[in-house]
DNA sequence: ACCTGAACACCGTTCAAGT
DNA sequence: ACCTGAACACCGTTCAAGT
């Protein structure tokens, strides 16, 4: 559904590209600006938009889409340069890093969540996750049996941080703290 | 704010109360009910309830001030009856299970906690969670230092759980791996 | 095959006019 | 002192008409 490389019509991916782009400036300023609003300062009829991404959810997973992916690819990476408990903090941090948009991600990924269906960006996610638990059983840094979902269900808390005080310390102590729980 | 025995004159505090009635009933069915709706289905005239909750928050607010004060109240009534780590998973139990309308309570929270200003409910909820926490640590069951607030926002994922499975294992289980943390 | 943009029903919010 | 309800600007969504 997000194929960059399907079979769009120029002028529909031009389209397509320009939605994405207006769409990551305008809801990284702010977070609940209006789809039509985001149709026309992309110079689109909302007919357009809607045809591309049918729910407000699919055009926040179009833009985090690069994000996602590269959260998703990082997660071996880490556990192959890195003890694996030290990866998992790195990944969590990251998490919480990422965009300016987390809280409309984090909706998104709960929508994900509570409907039940695997939508697009979730799965991986949730595999990620599971990458960096087993890696910390194995090393004997976790006990065995967590659930990768849960953990993302409990790491939702970096998104309702107070904006100013992301990756500063109480985020920190909160990752430190689910860590002692897994230990 | 929410004053009950209030100066309102008669007439304004029954419509207060159907206003809230009214409200409980409708979000508990469907949380993004409108505001419209609301005042319609209540009989009275939108600016009747802009009147009295100048925004959705302030009327979540209005319809959970009693389970909150109930909560809050709890928190003391559990330590007295039981053991410290006890009370403060039964405490959880009852955050988890009470209300349906979690959601929209939720947000009420974090608005509560990002806008930085004290608004009601919150700070009570703290305080129930802080007076829980210090039994937990002078019984020797949590290492000291854990901070109220932090735990307020780590337990909200019990309110992003998909419908279904309130209070069932999902919930005990991260319930049990954040007690697990602290200690 | 894709886009436009008018149109629809609705939203939150305000405010003159009533009692 | 409080309420009503019309009005405003806007929202998401649809769909005929265009190219």
């Amino acid at each position: 559904m997000n194929d960059v490389k399907g079979g769009l019509r120029a002028d529909a991916q031009a389209n397509r590209d320009r939605i994405l782009e207006v769409a990551r400036e305008t809801l990284t300023a702010t977070s609940d600006a209006s789809l039509n609003s985001i149709a026309k300062a992309a110079g689109v009829g909302p007919g357009t938009l809607y045809r591309h991404f049918p729910t407000r959810e699919a055009l926040v997973a179009g833009v985090y889409r690069k994000e996602i992916d590269a959260l998703v690819a990082l997660a071996p990476a880490l556990v192959e340069a890195h003890p694996p408990l030290e990866a998992f903090r790195l990944w969590c941090d990251r998490l919480a890093h990422y965009g300016r948009m987390k809280h409309a991600l984090a909706d998104a990924l709960h929508a994900a969540m509570t409907a039940g269906n695997l939508q697009e960006g979730y799965l991986p996610m949730v595999g990620a996750i599971d990458h960096l638990l087993r890696a910390c059983e194995a090393s004997g840094d976790f006990q065995p049996g967590a659930n990768a979902e849960d953990i993302l269900l409990l790491l939702g808390f970096l998104w309702r941080l107070p904006a100013g005080e992301v990756g500063e310390a109480r985020g920190e102590r909160l990752i430190e703290l689910i860590i002692h729980g897994l230990g």
